[in-house]
DNA sequence: TTTAGGG
DNA sequence: CCCTAAA
C-alpha cells in the first residue's frame, strides 16, 4: 500500500490528517455499529426503538435496564400509552421534578408522526449517512494506519501548552504538563461509579490522534480544545433521550443512565452539547431556506427526528430550567 | 457536589 | 472543551 503516513511528516500531512481524523471517529463508530461492539449497536437500536422519547420502545432493556434508582420506569413508560404507565411506580425517589418530568415528557409529536419517524429511523440505522460510506472505505485503511502511528507515537503531550500557560495565566494548568500527571484530561476517578464502568469505548484512539493535530507548528491557536471528541448521532440521540426523560437539568442523572457506559462525556459536556444543539436548532428553525440547511448539515448531518426532538425540547424549556412551573404544581394541589 | 454561565 | 461562581 501507499506509505500514507510516515515518521518524517510535515505540515502537508498534517493538513490531510486533520480531515482524516475526523473521519476516523466516524469509522470507529461505524465499525462498532456493524457488530464489532454490541454496546454501540445496542445503543443505537435502543435509541431508535424508543424513537422520540419513548414513542415506540419495545421492551428492550438493553442499556437502560440498569436503572436502580428509577426502577426502570423510564423505560418508555412515558410514551408507551398515554394511559397508565406509572401505575406501579412507587414514588420511591420521585421528588418533584423528576416525576413530573417523566410524566409529561415533552415529546408529543411522535405518535402522530410515526410514519415520518419510521422513515428517519430507516435511514439512520442501516446507513448512518452517505458520507460515512465514503469515509468508511478509505477510513478503514486509514484507521489501520493511524492506529499504527498512534501506537508508536511518543507520549509527547502538551509541550507547547506549558510555555503558553506560563505566559498566559499560569493557573493550575501548568502543573499538568508532562511530569507525573498524565495528560488525562478528565481522569475518570471511578469514585461514584456505583455501577460497572466497562470503559470499553475509552480507546484512546481519538484522544491520541488529536495530539497529532496539535503539532507544535500549530502556532498558538490551540488553547482549550486539547481534544475534541466528536459527537455522533448516537450520542446526540442518547443525550436528547435522556434530557427528554429526566429533564433539561439533571445532567448527572442523564450521565449515570444514558451515558453510564461512556467514560468520557461528563455531565458538563452533556450540558455543553445540549447548548450547542440548541444553538443549531434555533439557528435552523427560522430558516426555511434549504440551501443554508444543506450547508449546515454538511458538517454533521443530524437525523431529522433528532432535530425535531431537539426543537421540541428547546421549545419546552429555553435552556436552563424555566420557572419550574411550580405554580402548576401548587395549583393542582390546592 | 452539581448546576449555570462565560471564555 | 475548560474554568469559575453559586445553590
Amino acid at each position: 500500500m501507499a506509505p500514507y503516513i510516515t515518521q518524517g511528516e510535515d505540515e502537508l500531512n498534517l493538513g490531510a490528517l486533520d480531515g482524516i481524523l475526523d473521519e476516523i471517529d466516524e469509522v470507529e463508530d461505524l465499525d462498532f455499529a456493524n457488530g464489532l461492539s454490541d454496546i454501540d449497536l445496542a445503543e443505537e437500536v435502543s435509541a431508535l426503538g424508543r424513537g422520540p422519547c419513548g414513542g415506540l420502545h419495545f421492551g428492550d432493556s438493553i442499556s437502560d435496564s440498569h436503572s436502580p434508582d428509577h426502577s426502570g420506569s423510564s423505560n418508555g413508560a412515558v410514551g408507551t400509552s398515554e394511559t397508565s404507565t406509572v401505575t406501579t411506580t412507587p414514588d420511591m425517589k420521585c421528588k418533584d421534578e423528576t416525576c413530573r418530568r417523566r410524566g409529561r415528557c415533552a415529546c408529543s409529536f411522535d405518535l402522530g408522526k410515526v410514519d415520518e419517524l419510521e422513515k428517519d429511523v430507516g435511514c439512520l440505522v442501516p446507513e448512518p449517512s452517505d458520507e460515512d460510506e465514503k469515509g468508511a472505505a478509505e477510513g478503514s485503511r486509514i484507521a489501520v494506519n493511524a492506529r499504527e502511528k498512534r501506537q508508536r507515537k511518543p507520549p509527547q503531550r502538551y509541550i507547547e501548552e506549558s510555555s503558553k500557560a506560563n505566559s498566559r495565566d499560569g493557573h493550575k494548568q501548568a502543573s499538568a504538563v508532562g511530569k507525573d500527571k498524565p495528560p488525562l484530561w478528565r481522569q475518570p476517578k471511578k469514585k461514584r461509579t456505583g455501577l460497572v464502568e466497562p470503559e470499553l469505548e475509552d480507546d484512546s484512539s481519538a484522544s491520541e490522534s488529536e495530539n497529532i493535530i496539535l503539532g507544535k507548528k500549530s502556532t498558538k491557536s490551540v488553547d482549550r480544545r486539547k481534544h475534541q471528541r466528536m459527537w455522533t448521532v448516537g450520542e446526540v440521540t442518547k443525550l436528547v433521550d435522556g434530557i427528554c426523560e429526566f429533564g433539561v437539568g439533571h445532567w448527572t442523572d442523564i450521565k449515570r443512565l444514558s451515558f453510564a457506559a461512556t467514560a468520557y462525556r461528563t455531565p458538563i459536556d452533556l450540558r455543553d452539547k445540549w447548548r450547542n444543539l440548541l444553538r443549531a436548532s434555533y439557528a435552523q428553525k427560522p430558516e426555511k431556506g434549504e440551501a443554508e440547511q444543506k450547508e449546515k448539515s454538511a458538517g454533521r448531518p443530524l437525523p431529522k427526528s433528532l432535530l425535531r426532538r431537539v426543537r421540541e425540547l428547546a421549545a419546552l424549556h429555553p435552556y436552563p430550567r424555566k420557572t419550574k412551573t411550580r405554580s402548576s404544581f401548587f395549583a393542582r394541589n390546592s
